[in-house]
DNA sequence: TCCTTTATGACAGGTTCCTTACATGGACAG
DNA sequence: CTGTCCATGTAAGGAACCTGTCATAAAGGA
């Protein structure tokens, strides 16, 4: 009967889900003049102070390359300083500024409102089934 | 006991199972010259032939501006053609090439045995929680 | 008829992300 | 010491997405 086809696919509902928290979450953070990606660079940064860019990248499950605009947008808003002595090999250590920790702040309220928003209705164990089975479908993809 | 900070939060889960869909699939897809995007877009244009652009755009759920440049590079592989008359009003139909449907079913194949390794290990019940708790999320999230 | 709304297409510009490639600093085997 | 390997930083170019803006075609109300 509840022959949809394509709608009901996993990986159609897994994106449409993420986009959706994507995108309100963005709508959000517009007022602080954050992006998701910048937000996740200084949640990284706020749990590893003075982090290489290499060691961000790895956190936040992006390439070197792609931190590295992330990281320009940041800089020229004030919101982290990125050593200019090395101190031992390449790796520079970057580090949240004051402000950037004011808008960390301000930016873990806005988000922890709209996932709270997204598990509107959903139980305890409804909430834990839903971390688990997302758990289960990474490890399944595996890293390669 | 369990206490992992921001690795139980429901949103870093979504995104990096989300993450983890997309990379395996945009690897699979490699060989056949095809990225997700894209895929998406023959998919959408295989369901409904002759869709416009903006109504491409919608099923994809990315904007008109951001499916044009998706449907440029279908359009220089010979995978899609878009009619130069709009017969009516402005929207000018755009139609798969019979090289287009060969990749999609090629892509159908690989997406799929993708989809199926994501859910290894899962049972009936586990895999419809999870349709149904993804669909929760999205709608609580809403339009705007 | 005229005007407003709506939908579509086009273009400019910017952000985030990727692949590919190269240069350099440190560690380690020979 | 030298050569190789690895991690890091840097850079160029492209893909896919966005916002903002404008022009035009169809539809509908005053």
């Amino acid at each position: 009967m509840s022959q949809v086809g394509t709608l009901d696919r996993p990986g159609y509902l897994l994106k449409r889900a993420q986009l959706a928290l994507r995108q309100a979450c963005d709508e959000q953070l517009r007022p602080l003049g954050l992006s998701m990606s910048q937000y996740a660079v200084l949640q990284a940064l706020d749990e590893q102070p003075g982090a290489s860019s290499a060691e961000l990248a790895r956190r936040c499950f992006v390439t070197r390359q792609s931190l590295r605009d992330v990281l320009s947008g940041l800089k020229t808003a004030g919101l982290v300083t990125v050593a200019t002595e090395t101190s031992g090999g390449r790796a520079r250590p970057v580090t949240l500024t004051s402000s950037g920790e004011g808008h960390l702040e301000a930016a873990h309220t806005v988000v922890g409102e709209v996932e709270e928003r997204m598990l509107t209705g959903l139980t305890g164990t409804q909430r834990r089934q839903l971390a688990d089975l997302l758990w289960a479908c990474t490890e399944n993809l595996g890293q390669h």
